[in-house]
DNA sequence: GAACGGAATTCCTTAAAACAAATCACAACC
DNA sequence: GGTTGTGATTTGTTTTAAGGAATTCCGTTC
């Protein structure tokens, strides 16, 4: 094989998250995965904006070759719109099952962080693999034990059972003036990152002064805690803060 | 396709429970279920018996071909001793990765019992598929939170990390005389068998009196709380049973 | 209007699992 | 000692997912 060592682990499929008995032929992990690329590459103002099918590649590390191919069986299963050369977009279908996909991922981190108590930077790698696996039961069992979350520990929104999801007003950070803010969302998986934040105190929920910029250094200053060190941070990693003003 | 409509479900590798980076390929999750099947028929008391193939087959619900290319794909792998046409069986290797497995499964179990709430006699089938999945880091957490069990819900040992497993010393309660015993362990899976143990009151940890044996009929009678009804129960229902004399 | 370049598509191959059908091995029987 | 039968193996095909190479569109340039 060519791609190297593990690549038994990305030709993998995942089994189904429940016994069913329907007439659709139900999504393997790789479809899942493949509407989950899709969604997030979809810009959420417009929903019907077709995705160009070497993005979608690009983003599953696959060649586009593999990718058209599935754009194929994708259509096939009616689960989005697929125009040769133009590119795809995700039809209802598809969407309610890349919501329920971001659903089961979302509440299994709430339940890893909530529940288990790991670490929230941490827990990206497992629900990704899990939010293919997992059943109803134990989902709703989870959502119960949680109270019906409607975040996840990184700030997103949980989509709803019916596949609503709920889009938060927030804007990045690297787009705010100087002022005080709430952190609402951290739209970024790295535990390295997340991690830093968390030894740095920001976490959702959290309030801090945005106290300078520097568009030539392009970064910005950070007071986290009162009369604390200010934070300096760039303007690329700013980009993936969402937050509120505060009040 | 042949057998069936959800073929699919059988024909899926899954990925793999943790990120590694050993040498190893790192077994498949099919592999991962012919080593417990290979171990679930050896007999405990000779670990080098040659299990026939036929009999893998048949637990997996496989023809014999699928079984036999199996069996030297493991061979080629280091994790069995495989004779052509006399048998196979696990060798260290083979047999240190199933208790893994099965080390997973059973703590699955039990977190899904104990944490989770979910109800003994259905928990079987999810652990089945998480047994696979699982990364360790998780793993170790469930262990950790359940205070590092040494059985499970329906009272079968748990391996240790390093694949060691304890042996208790139980009979299967259809061999029994009349008497009074301890329920120590149920070796079946079936839902509604489990359903029905637990309505009538029978769990690992409960002690009843066998009042009758009633050879003819095949059944037993057990007398479950203090003078209650008497329970009949087939002796092939007691065969997976496995109990201590009380005391 | 023709040529170019990059993205997308097609076609061919590989890999893991599986099934079906044909064949093979060996013990038991006459 | 030859025949039969059962279980195991081999061979060939299928499905899903993927990679690679060659080719085809199509929007730009000249």
């Amino acid at each position: 094989m060519h791609a190297g060592f593990f690549c038994t682990f990305f030709h993998t499929r995942f089994p189904v998250h429940s016994a069913d008995s329907g007439s659709k032929p139900m999504p393997s992990s790789t479809v899942e995965n493949y509407l989950k690329a899709i969604w997030s590459l979809q810009k959420k103002g417009e929903p019907t904006a077709l995705v160009p099918i070497g993005r979608v590649a690009e983003k599953l590390s696959v060649t586009p070759g593999t990718a058209t191919t599935m754009m194929n069986q994708l259509r096939k299963q009616e689960l989005v719109d697929y125009m040769p050369r133009k590119g795809v977009s995700l039809n209802e279908h598809g969407r309610k099952a890349a919501m329920l996909v971001l659903r089961r991922h979302r509440l299994v981190e709430t339940f890893l962080v909530e529940i288990m108590k790991i670490d929230w930077a941490e827990v990206h790698e497992d629900a990704e693999i899990l939010e293919h696996v997992i059943s109803d039961r134990l989902l709703s069992r989870m959502d119960e034990m949680l109270g019906h979350p409607t975040h996840d520990p990184h700030g997103a929104p949980i989509p709803t059972p019916d596949g609503k999801i709920n889009f938060d007003l927030t804007q990045p950070l690297a787009e705010c003036q100087l002022g005080v803010y709430t952190l609402i969302r951290v739209q970024e998986n790295r535990p390295d990152f997340l991690q830093w934040l968390e030894k740095i105190g920001l976490k959702p929920g959290i309030s801090f002064r945005l106290q300078s910029l520097d568009p030539f250094a392009d970064t910005m200053g950070l007071e986290i805690s009162q009369g604390g060190l200010e934070i300096q941070l760039s303007m690329s990693a700013a980009q993936s803060l969402l937050v509120h003003p505060k009040e």
